[in-house]
RNA sequence: GCCCCCAUCGUCCAGUGGCCUAGGACACCGGCCUUUCACGCCGGCGACACGGGUUCGAAUCCCGUUGGGGGUACCA
């Protein structure tokens, strides 16, 4: 095993990012954004999209959430170019499988002197700012740094177990971040911080940037949350480069976070958070990810819908906002909305077809007529849904058998002074409108002609009876083309029915 | 406590010293279209947190205040 692998030393220029989630829980929204933005950064400058899973914590990952992660990755197209299920030069990609690696690099910080042992206990810190006057809250105070031969020995004879800390330089740490500009830590004001338990394992401040330096990484896009331990990890990189692990400090962007209602961060709780309930309700990936985006991103200046094409066009990550963003389920789903009506209706009615399954509309087979039927179905409700989740209730009526259909009872009022007349004339017209001739274009003349010219009632309410009979909805999809979906004597039955029940309450 | 980040309509995004009487989107409210509901179209409401500077000129630069958020672990 070595740490320095190959050197594929890619070139110099290469934009290298990569996306290393925790496998634990389910996918949210604001890590997925974090997906997305790497996925789109590499893109756009044409480089490669690092894939790599952070499951050191064996109490919190899960191999379930590892395919999820898989699945949410999948879905909305992110595709990446090393790490986990594609392999590369630098793998493995999963930390659990890298724990050699890491001891090799720990051993020559311990070599070169840039990691050392740590006896204190928090107590004893503590203590020794309460002694000095100083604010016992402020962090470790370097205690152990130039501890003598003697003096470790004789913390070893009283059985205690070092962990290691890295020595922080006395200066200012300044990096440039890529969306929020310079920003500069004061010296002294990060501790020396501990890189490797007390049992020898190294800690997530360490092995992350070890594995960004190993992997040859050049842009860091990650939450804002670790905006902080930035300058740690940018002088564990100096270290890093002297002892030949690490090639450069990336550059880093730390992108706003994803906010819940009011001012708190989005939790795994709460279920705005969770990216599979989106699939669930119907969200299309493209309308997925054109929301994802606009979530500290703007494609232009008066355009808000987009394809992933198009965003990779214009993404840089200079120009992602730092102001936190609040997630607007409306908005996501009028952004769905629209990339519904974009979507050819071929491609449209095919990804119905789960929906109208998961609702009951369609068994687990679906028959060639059934397609057929959602195909020609398509167009009228291709600007009827937000969410694809809505067809079932929108076209549930088409593939319910004549007996079966229910007449909802708001369907029921505001259906004018004769609706048994009214359906009883229509009867009568569709009777005279011979079977192959049962098309929209001829229905809705002819039962206009009778119903509004000739029984000289309005529109709303010559049609609404028949609505209700045919759909058993109030509201539903246009109703001339709904019949001849139907059929003529599935129509019929229909308007039969109606009428024969209201006679008989009447 | 200390350190760091953030601050434009209710929300998201645009704006990087003059093109801003601040633009677009969602939501909301009117209207048109119309067989219901939608779609579409037209119109309306609505914001530069506050205070100081710098400048001929500031939403844009600087300082401060206030308000949010994060960090300060042998979590990630």
């Amino acid at each position: 095993m070595t740490t320095t692998p190959a050197q594929t030393s890619a070139p110099t220029d290469e934009v290298r990012v990569r996306f290393c989630p925790s496998p634990t829980g389910t996918p949210h929204v604001g890590m997925v954004r974090t997906a997305l933005f790497n996925w789109a950064h590499a893109r756009h400058h044409g480089g490669k999209l690092v894939f790599r899973i952070e499951d050191t914590d064996a109490a919190r990952d899960s191999e379930e959430s590892y395919h999820q992660l898989l699945d949410a990755m999948r879905w909305l197209g992110i595709d990446w170019d090393e790490g986990v299920e594609v392999g590369g030069p630098h793998g493995p990609y999963r930390q659990s499988e890298r724990a050699d690696i890491y001891q090799e690099v720990i051993a020559k910080l311990k070599d070169a002197g840039h990691i050392y042992e740590s006896y204190s206990t928090a107590e004893e810190i503590v203590e020794r700012h309460r002694a000095a006057g100083r604010d016992p809250q402020l962090g470790y105070d370097g205690y152990d740094r130039d501890l003598t031969e003697e003096q470790k020995a004789a913390f070893l004879a009283e059985g205690r177990h070092p962990t290691w800390r890295l020595r922080m330089p006395d200066t200012d740490l300044t990096f440039t971040d890529l969306v929020r500009g310079e920003i500069t830590f004061k010296a002294g004001t990060i501790p020396d911080f501990v890189v490797v338990r007390a049992n020898g394992q190294p800690l997530y401040t360490l092995v992350n940037p070890v594995d960004d330096a190993l992997m040859r990484i050049t842009h860091v896009l990650r939450g804002e949350d670790i905006l902080s331990s930035t300058p740690r990890q940018i002088a564990l990189y100096r270290a890093l480069i002297e002892i030949g692990v690490a090639e450069r400090v990336p550059e880093f962007g730390h992108l706003p976070y994803v906010m819940g209602e009011g001012n708190k961060k989005l939790s795994k709780r709460d279920p705005e958070s969770n990216l599979f309930l989106y699939r669930e309700q119907g969200f299309l990936p493209e309308g997925m990810v054109n929301y994802l985006a606009l979530l500290g991103w703007g494609y232009s200046a008066d355009e808000d819908i987009f394809s992933r094409e198009q965003m990779v066009e214009r993404f840089d990550a200079s120009d992602v906002n730092p102001n936190p963003a609040r997630v607007d389920i409306k908005k996501a789903t009028a952004i769905n909305a629209d990339h519904i009506r974009r979507l050819t209706e071929a491609d449209l009615a095919e990804r119905l077809v789960p929906y109208l399954q998961q609702g009951g509309v369609l068994g687990e087979t679906v028959t060639e007529e059934q397609r057929t039927l959602v195909v020609a179905a398509t167009p009228l409700v291709q600007t009827r849904m937000n969410l694809l989740g809505e067809a079932p209730d929108l076209l549930g009526f088409l593939f319910t058998a004549d007996a079966d259909l229910e007449v909802q009872p708001d369907a029921l009022k505001k259906l004018g002074d004769d609706p048994v007349g009214v359906l009883e004339r229509a009867i009568q017209e569709i009777d005279a409108v011979p079977e192959e001739d049962f098309t929209a274009a001829a229905l809705e003349p002819a039962l206009r002609a009778a119903i509004v010219e000739d029984m000289g009632i309005k529109p709303r309410l010559a049609f609404g009876p028949l609505r209700s009979a045919i759909s058993g909805r109030r509201i539903s999809p246009p109703l001339f083309e709904s019949m001849e979906l139907l059929g003529k004597s599935s129509s019929r039955a229909r308007l039969s029915a109606l009428r024969d029940r209201l006679a008989a309450e009447a």
